[in-house]
DNA sequence: TCAAAAGTGTTGCTGCTACACCCATGC
DNA sequence: GCATGGGTGTAGCAGCAACACTTTTGA
């Protein structure tokens, strides 16, 4: 029997780092949180919010910590895209990147946390250049969402806990990046029965008002149980 | 403005690993390419193919790298699926792992090298137990497989160059763990005009034999071009 | 001539798309 | 009372699922 295993000794190991795509949705726009950096390298460009992992920190941990670090925020929706691992990805040494991306609410981050690292929204079709392979990032981190958010019910993390279906159509919109019949898109939502209708309007978008709507994942979690999917099909 | 970046030399590098997960078709089934450990640790049991990515090493030349050690095979459909960082998933030390599952031919590996790590195939409903998380990464490479394969011409990467409907459907089969019609598939498999109807005929399994087909990997990108997606629904 | 697998079309129905008007309210 | 945006139903059509018999050939 051939031995071609490498003995851990002489293993040389590679610094490893997570970065957050961290969307957000704002009236009819998605956005992302990029900060201005301020430590080199690239000191002073814009870039996807990062950083190392350490020794003894889960994958999945480190990129909570980060998203932590710089929003405030725990318990948000958020899962991996893949591991970024081009040689000369970033300037400074080889350093593999596992990405995540985030939804977020942006009404609920802390402001404070987000000022210090000097971050800022950017809308998606106005991206300022980006460091490294943080562009590749992004469009592989869009395209995912585009996808997921066909089957899975995501589109409500980047939602007040409150919305009309205005906005959960806008949003729909602007990630699908195409328009959609209100009667048909309508229909669809509702027929899943994940949606409950308050007797409350948002009055902020028109005279007549529109009738806020809330989540519920539980009725969704029960509708999984019974094999019913969720889609926008 | 706050700098919480850590210097790169601060920074504790990791151990990266990839691990491959190989797919085969044989017959009615679809199998797992795996090594019997000859080495440390966990020798003698069984676990993907794997190994640790050089500091000078693309994450994807390391995997191709990999897979050619076991199997002498390049130019193969190969895929990330994402990365596994559990920190106590190797036993012997911290390694992050990331995963790709590969599609190969079962008639083309060389079979000296597979012979020489140990490998065997195994059925997908009857594998072995596998060291660390390796059978979730399978796990997780049979679901991404299932879903693609639904909107993406991969099954072909199984077959071999000449193959039947009859072998095609089979392989859909087990992959989507579901039997199908074998008009409505033909249908929706022909419609999309990307396979030739060659002038002969596989009479291994049957009497009056099947026509074979090829694969016309041209006509399925100039339909890509036009637009046209490729979709078993 | 019979057994075994390959090959082939049609129909009913479901579910999607397309589409236009009324409603409520603030000014 | 009018301008603004919110809310609602239907009909036609496309595409999917379900289904059974004929063909070919080797033994």
């Amino acid at each position: 029997v051939k031995n071609n295993s490498r003995p851990y000794n002489q293993v040389t190991p590679i610094p490893v780092a997570v970065d957050c795509i961290i969307f957000g949705f704002n009236e009819n726009n998605l956005e992302l949180l990029l900060i201005h950096r301020g430590f080199e390298p690239k000191i002073g460009q814009w870039s996807l919010m990062g950083g190392f992992v350490e020794k003894n920190e889960q994958l999945d941990a480190a990129a909570t910590r980060v998203l932590k670090e710089l929003t405030g925020l725990e318990e948000i929706y958020m899962e991996q895209l893949r591991a970024f691992g081009a040689v000369n990805r970033d300037s400074a040494d080889r350093v593999i990147s596992v990405a995540y991306f985030a939804l977020i609410r942006k009404e609920s981050y802390n402001k404070e946390q987000v000022q210090a690292h000097n971050a800022k929204w950017h809308s998606l079709d106005a991206l300022p250049e980006m460091v490294f392979d943080h562009k590749d990032m992004v469009s592989y981190a869009k395209s995912t969402l585009k996808n997921k958010i066909q089957s899975q019910p995501l589109g409500f993390n980047l939602l007040p806990a409150k919305f009309t279906l205005v906005q959960l159509q806008a949003l729909y919109e602007v990630i699908l990046e195409e328009k959609l019949d209100k009667r048909n898109f309508r229909k669809k939502i509702l027929f899943h029965d994940i949606l409950e209708k308050l007797n409350e309007k948002d009055k902020q978008h028109s005279k007549k008002g529109a009738y806020l709507f809330k989540f519920r994942e539980d009725r969704f979690k029960e509708r999984l149980n019974r094999g019913l999917a969720f889609s926008l099909k």
